[in-house]
RNA sequence: GGCGCCGUCGCCAAGAGGUAAGGCAGAGGUCUGCAAAACCUCCACCCCCGGUUCAAAUCCGGGCGGCGCCUCCA
């Protein structure tokens, strides 16, 4: 069993869904107002890889649901500047976010719901009456907050003492009036030029979602009152999580999520990298870099996810490198010569698939299952070289790498990749057919011509006994 | 003022009582037309000071240093 460390008793616990066979998880998305950062992509390669542990090592059938918050002052604000519709605004950086999941191997969630979606407005209006009947809330300025001092289990999860937080503290200056400045608002009123919504028949007026709102609503529609995990980062453990945990068991009086993850920062030059700081670099950032988006996963994945990760080009560069021994050492595989299979092969490629194993159910250490990986490839390479691996050998070989690649994610990216060089693959492969030529004929200089005016363009050439082959640089 | 995390090789990073995984970089070697890849060898008393223990990088106490949350934030 799985054990994972859950922010409610900050310990780790065995994970277990609660029904059946089927996880129901729940991740804090973007808010679609600029486009999407490493840092919270980290995040994203996170959940996806701990989703896809869930799917593909333990079994689980996993249903996901992964928001867009595409409404609130930031987004409002951009598409007012823009001149444009807020929902028009918002669409270009849900696409942006589309590309860049995609461009780093995220696997599709079940759903990815927009706050701003009718069905999703309407349970957060539900909700909110819920609340009402409850007695959690109160209206002050057209506004509906909702009222912590109700709920005396408030704090519970950023373990905050209600008294705690006085001198130093800074204060939430929102301008919206409130009773006790820790409450938080649950519908903010309209005000003019902005978009709104109104349920009359659930006694709400006219105005917008506040942002924990929409979360607690949409897991509750698309999940049930009670879902197994809740992740996010863990700059939302307060007020977000708080807030959503007070609106979802004020509602149902029933536990929300079962576990809650977080993700820890990505830093930069020691600070965190965020959007208020300017110090964030995107997906194009990176590929305009020269940076590949597999080495970037790779990276993300090198430190446990509740530690810092300090992010710079160097430690990029490095995962480049180690990402390359990875495919070097599976292409390497096409040019095993001997025949049959040998016992040793098997159990190394066994023992290498329980490390795997063990380590991602250790709380996702996807550090340690890297080293059982890399430990793998050393030893394999080594008996290659010792003639001590057959054919016979070879499927074992791919099919555990191909276990472990479905939790990672990362080679297959890369492959995805390699399969679109810099240079035209029928160029390449002629080119190869020319220099294998001028070597026949001892040309090495020609020979040498060709290799370079590749390497130029991108594409690398390996001679070997079996032949040449390229990969992209 | 309150709460929390972290400090392991030049860089990145596992390990959480039994004597330091892995990756990158570096040095020497084998192989090779050359190059690359690969392999072999080398490369750490785990921030400091006390304590507990037969045994501590791991536990406890105290320093020093870094980061975060209590405000929008993945």
């Amino acid at each position: 069993m799985m054990r994972l460390y859950n922010t409610l008793t900050r310990s780790e616990e065995p994970f277990a869904p609660a029904t059946h066979n089927a996880v129901r998880m729940y991740t804090c998305g973007l808010t679609v107002y600029a486009r999407g950062h490493i840092g919270n992509f980290r995040t994203f390669v996170c959940t996806d890889v701990l989703r896809r542990t869930l799917k593909y090592l333990l079994g689980y059938d996993v249903k996901q649901v992964m928001n867009f918050t595409d409404v609130d002052d930031r987004t409002i604000a951009g598409a007012e500047k823009a001149g444009m519709d807020l929902r028009a605004y918002t669409d270009q950086y849900i696409a942006m976010f589309r590309e860049d999941a995609q461009a780093l191997g995220l696997e599709p969630v079940e759903e990815m719901p927009r706050a701003t979606d009718e069905p999703n407005l309407a349970a957060m209006a539900k909700m909110i009456s819920m609340l009402d009947r409850n007695g959690h809330t109160y209206r002050s300025d057209d506004s509906i907050y909702f009222k912590i001092s109700t709920l005396p289990s408030y704090g519970r999860l950023a373990r905050l003492d209600h008294e705690g937080m006085k001198p130093g503290a800074r204060v939430d200056t929102d301008s919206y009036a409130k009773e006790d400045a820790r409450d938080f608002v649950l519908w903010k009123g309209h005000r003019d030029g902005e978009p709104f919504w109104e349920y009359p028949a659930l006694g709400i007026t006219a105005g917008r979602p506040g942002w924990h709102l929409e979360c607690s609503a949409m897991a509750q529609r698309l999940l049930g009152d009670t879902i197994d995990i809740h992740a996010g980062g863990v700059d939302l453990i307060f007020p977000h999580h708080e807030n959503e945990i007070a609106q979802s068991e004020g509602a149902t009086g029933k536990p929300f999520s079962r576990f809650w993850v977080h993700v820890e920062y990505l830093i930069v030059d020691e600070q965190k990298m965020s959007k208020s700081l300017g110090n964030t670099y995107t997906i194009p950032d990176v590929m305009a870099k020269g940076f590949r988006p597999s080495a970037v996963r790779l990276l993300l994945l090198s430190a446990h996810y509740r530690k810092q990760l300090n992010f710079t080009w160097d430690s990029l560069a490095a995962h480049e490198e180690s990402l390359r021994r990875l495919t070097d050492f599976l292409a390497r595989l096409d040019t095993v010569a001997g025949d049959g299979s040998h016992d040793a092969v098997q159990s190394r490629v066994d023992d290498a698939r329980r490390a795997f194993a063990a380590a991602m159910q250790d709380d996702l250490n996807t550090a340690a299952a890297l080293g059982a990986i890399f430990e793998l490839v050393r030893a394999l390479n080594s008996s290659i070289d010792a003639g001590d691996v057959g054919a016979g050998d070879v499927p074992v070989i791919r099919q555990a790498f191909d276990e472990f690649d479905r939790v990672l994610g990362v080679i297959s990216l890369r492959r995805a990749e390699d399969a679109r060089p810099p240079v035209p693959v029928d160029e390449i492969e002629r080119l190869i057919e020319d220099r294998q030529a001028a070597r026949r004929r001892r040309d090495f200089a020609a020979a040498d011509r060709i290799r370079q005016e590749l390497a130029a363009r991108g594409v690398l050439l390996e001679d070997s006994a079996g032949g040449t082959r390229w990969k992209r640089k």
